[in-house]
DNA sequence: GTGGTCTAGACCACT
DNA sequence: GTGGTCTAGACCACT
């Protein structure tokens, strides 16, 4: 079952952070095709976020064709995004936690860590291009 | 000089990605104490975004202690959030740029790495605190 | 309720003066936390001030921790500024009250005693400096 | 010689503050007719404001018919604001010293003593003004 | 030329 | 209905 965490004032939309947090799941396999995503009760009860608020990222996602809403049974994943590599078990996965581990242990803070990776990733992104200009 | 690329479609404020961005530089280092940046029109040059939401996140960054606005000058950097360990050349930096190319290669996307990061990131803090709940 | 008054004349932009205005309201005790203030909509039909204006206002005071704007309920005040001392049965206000009808009974005008007040207390701060430094 | 303070981070204009400073050295009578302002140089020394800031201000009270500008030789002041009960050794205004002194001595800061007053004008002003309606 | 305030108005997020 | 973002555009403050 997904937790949703809302951060307020973040400035980032509460229906925008249960979509992401929602795909996050996905990709990651934690939240595979058929399983039910909770209730708009209980996302209220865990976040003190507005019913509507969750129904209307529920429904971008239904319409993203990754859910579908079920009157009085629920919400269903129909699709998933889950990588191979990304598994559980996978040796990326494995060499990723302790890369963070150690990260977080040399005192560098969430946010050091996802400003690195990011920046890690325009890198190779810029690297690839030129690549591929070259050719 | 930090180039800022907005994500229209993401739903995440202009302002805010101006924000993020900026801090990212200032946790890499590639914006250091005394350093300008772009100005309101620069900006909007570049992004095509209004100036009054340049503005918006420039004194956002101002009341948050990073920034300094000084009209008829330009906006400055006024603090740091560089950490030692997220240099250019530092060993955790090295290992997570090879580990993404390793992860990228593999086929996993830029959402794909970040959900990873994230998933790493959670399991970790959750670790440390029921470490804590022991002691 | 905070009434705010806009002195258009003033040179003092009309968000700083509706923050004056509200800070001066919570050290008084007028205001306390948990009151909330009059919507954008409401302080706009008063003030002939753009919503805009108002909501930046707000804001301001929002990252200053004072209050904090729900979407679709209002601003509400979080933090108090209230002194001992400045409550509406304090001898000292007693006292002020008494001596603010006797400067403007004989013709001091509004200006007049703000300055007088203001020479008192940077008579007082220099004293104390002073002071200090002889210690 | 009046000291002109400049607030940045008030958000009152630098010019303004000129102003009010200087009609507040007027009403004290701390400033005389004849009496030169500081020159722009010096006050760009004291605040490190730009010198056509300073001059700005000089203008706008030129016309306000305060000062007057001459060329090569300074600003002065051409028209008086002191009130009598302003005076340093008037009554009203030792009074007020002292009690100033109790108010900070309580823990009152700057800011509550001013908003004291404040009140205190405010509810005087209130209270001529029904009576006016009464008669 | 650089930042800063303000407005009117459109459209969105949230309750 | 309440706050929130964004735009275009006018005009101001400051260097």
């Amino acid at each position: 079952m997904v937790e949703y965490r809302i951060d307020r004032g973040s400035g980032v939309p509460a229906y925008v952070q249960i979509v992401e947090q929602t795909e996050r799941a996905l990709r990651m396999g934690t939240l595979r095709v058929g399983d039910k995503l909770p209730t708009a009760r209980e996302v209220v009860a865990a976040t003190a976020v507005n019913p509507n608020t969750v129904l209307r990222a529920y429904r971008d996602m239904e319409q993203a064709g990754l859910v579908e809403l079920r009157r009085g049974l629920g919400t269903f994943v129909t699709r998933s995004l889950a990588r191979p590599g990304a598994e559980d078990d996978s040796p990326l996965r494995a060499e990723l936690t302790a890369w963070t581990a150690r990260a977080r242990a040399a005192g560098l803070e969430r946010a050091d860590v996802l400003a690195l990776v990011t920046a890690a990733l325009d890198a190779y992104d810029n690297e690839q291009h030129s690549k591929e200009e070259d050719a």
